[in-house]
DNA sequence: GTCTATAGGGTGATAGAC
DNA sequence: GTCTATCACCCTATAGAC
């Protein structure tokens, strides 16, 4: 019951933000009533820092381990494409919930804000890495300041949760499309 | 006053969000009371409709306006370059208004997204003629498909208003990575 | 043009029955 | 574990005084 309650507020925190998420709306998804969801949380706070944690966490997972998984002498091109796809693959496969955490973060009270940047900073390190790793592998040499690079490939990435119903796995074509660009 | 009631409101839809805003909050920074709004609006939806028009317009005038101006001749990378600054400078010039433009549209009640809706077709149609003119001068020149190249260029621009505090002057650091990526 | 007062409804959270 | 009932508060919008 606990999953099916997050399950329910992740849908709603992407679809509908942060304060039009109700817990009475929660409950009706979810097939409890409102009064009951403090069994198993303690607020509606809570209840948001988990989801929000989770989120970033599937894609940053997802790119870690694609990256590592590749051989150490990989060239830079195929480190780039391995952290894309897994980034996208990520963003479709757990919609609601990178959704929401895309979308919620910036707009949340600061409580929870608080609770939930260290783990987009630990992301943010990953993705750098990556970057750096890809260079020092044939891509990217020009760029001094791959910083710029990083926020260019994560707004192109987490601009496709912004169509309404989020990303599809037909987003892959936009893979290709970004790749071209940093590659040549 | 009406004035001052939009920017009220159009910050608070930048930093808060939709269903944050509220009739309360938007008089106490304008400096009325709640009920004082009634007079100059019919509605909160109709302030926010207007707020999330005026913000897209501004950037559409600016990036259409910039690529008018040019030479007809201008090679392509001119013209990408016209273009990405008027719209990184668009956005941090009302920065309440295009912020709450691209954060709420996706958020907000489908009577405001019906009354939105246009507005920015308009404008994915002026970049689309932008992407076209600058492939018939010499950039982009691999790329079958621009709307796979609009959705990058508007991901990695509109995502500079993610920092806290919104996009700032020196976002022009990126303009200039974001060209040598698209230019060569 | 702006105010006060209020209607009518929704919100997060708690207490106690079962 | 889930329910019902309820508290205290906030919301949009309206009515009528000034």
């Amino acid at each position: 019951m606990r999953r099916r309650i997050l399950d329910a507020a992740a849908l709603s925190l992407a679809e509908n933000g942060y304060q039009a998420t109700t817990l009475r709306g929660i409950a009706d998804v979810a097939g409890l009533k409102a009064g009951s969801i403090y069994y198993h949380f303690a607020s509606k706070e809570q209840i948001t820092v988990e989801i929000l944690n989770e989120g970033v966490e599937y894609v940053s997972d997802a790119v870690s381990r694609a990256v590592d998984a590749l051989p150490p002498d990989a060239e830079g091109r195929t480190v780039l494409k391995a952290a894309i796809d897994a980034h996208l693959s990520a963003l479709s496969a757990h919609k609601a919930y990178t959704r929401a955490s895309i979308r919620c973060f910036s707009m949340v009270p600061e409580d929870i804000r608080e609770q939930t940047i260290e783990t987009r900073r630990d992301f943010d390190g990953i993705w750098l890495d990556t970057l750096k790793r890809a260079r020092s592998h044939g891509s990217l040499t020009g760029h001094t300041d791959l910083r710029e690079v990083h926020r260019i490939i994560l707004g192109a990435l987490n601009w496709t949760i912004e169509k309404r119903g989020g990303p599809s796995t037909r987003d892959h074509a936009l893979s290709e499309t970004l790749l071209s660009l940093l590659a040549s």
